[in-house]
DNA sequence: TTCTTCATGTAATTAGTTACATGATTGA
DNA sequence: TCAATCATGTAACTAATTACATGAAGAA
């Protein structure tokens, strides 16, 4: 009940997921609030897909409870702000780091069409599987160029290539899954009878599906599942 | 500008994706909220996440749209509500899932972390990938007894299982691909001295990302790309 | 008969998005 | 010099979550 806002004693709203997600961005470097909204597009989508707005707004409450600081600049008869990390910041940023994280949500209108196919047509859930594909093409362009870029040293923030190669590794995976999936899916789609509600069992691919979910669910606990040394 | 509601004149707040998951259950069956909630959490929840409370409004809103009807039983002396989808429903949800929709969103704060691990130490980073793993387990147990549940036939809606089936391979591989690089990244980490802001470049791992994206788009380009036939 | 869990909702709050507004810069 | 795009924000709105409240049913 109490001991709720040890660190935060009275001012200003509380520090969100949102919040951390940009004070690690001021971690890096000092930024304009447009600079910010090019990284969010960039990177933080990826994992922590925000509205541009937050920019404005997240800052702001950093900066309320000292964590960052706001400097005005101008340019021509505008002002703009320019946001940089305090030491209170880093160690607020630390203890974050530090803290254990709800888990990971996955969400998709059109995995929810395919779930719900037999509402409509054949072809809709093909066109939708489609649509999926043609989408995760364009993310994947966008990781090609990336990784070229890391790869011929023409990339910012080159000293973040470890934590980017990590990280990279995980987004394109996800998207290669769903590009496989849709592929799959599309080819036993396309066995279907014109009505999804009358497709035929695929005891096949489900034995195949437990098959995985049990190996991995070994593996975690012959790994013994343990977490990582404590000082 | 116009031509926007055109089959919901007048009333109601408008419908959302997940005013149709909802109507996507009712297509199924009459259900109770309180079924309905349990349907949220055991099947959406996976695809469309939402909190319980939904299931009290957005059958509210397809009742006003005429999409479903809603008949009033007692349990006791208190009220409970049993939702059935109408035809105009059925045609709703058909025309909804003939439209397009937007791409998966994937959101972690676990990942978001990793991202930003150079603000810590290595230790929070691979505690934080232990408890990503914890959790994946966690999920995967669910799979197993769903998936064990179809194949001994004791499962609910037999007849949904081959779209499940189809729906429940993507579900499992997002699983099987966060476990898997889960594990590898904690190896890596495992390597990185105490400030992962010091890690060294793995110029091996990000060639062979580059290489998964660039096979990748050479798939879907050399697919012809092409939106499944037109009537 | 009391405690716990199942069941059924409502209300208050907030996190997030969409829409709007407008100055600066660039290039045709 | 005009249009398009880059840059900088604010305000209104709403989807969604959290907290609250309470009756019914079953178990101890």
């Amino acid at each position: 009940m109490a001991g709720k806002d040890r660190d935060a004693p009275d001012p200003a709203p509380v520090l969100t997921p949102t919040s951390f997600a940009l004070l690690g961005l001021l971690n890096l470097q000092p930024w304009t609030t447009y600079e910010l909204a090019q990284q969010m597009d960039r990177t933080l989508s990826r994992m922590w897909p925000r509205a541009r707005s937050k920019v404005y707004e997240e800052p702001k409450k950093l900066v309320r409870h000292g964590l960052a600081r706001a400097t005005t600049e101008t340019v021509g008869r505008r002002p703009r702000t320019v946001y940089r990390i305090t030491p209170k910041g880093r160690r607020a940023l630390a203890r974050w780091l530090a803290q254990s994280a709800d888990g990971p949500v996955f969400e998709s209108e059109q995995v929810l069409k395919v779930f719900f196919a037999d509402g409509g047509g054949r072809l809709d859930t093909l066109r939708t599987l489609h649509d999926l594909r043609a989408w995760v093409h364009e993310r994947t362009m966008v990781n090609v160029e990336v990784g070229r870029a890391y790869l011929d040293g023409s990339a910012p923030f080159p000293s973040r290539i470890a934590l980017n190669t990590v990280v990279g590794r995980l987004l394109d995976d996800l998207l290669e899954c769903l590009d496989t999936w849709a592929d799959w899916a599309s080819g036993v789609v396309e066995t279907w009878p014109d009505a999804p509600g009358e497709a035929p069992a695929d005891q096949a691919s489900l034995e195949a599906t437990l098959r995985q979910a049990e190996a991995r669910a070994e593996r975690w606990l012959g790994s013994g599942s343990s977490p990582p040394a404590q000082p």
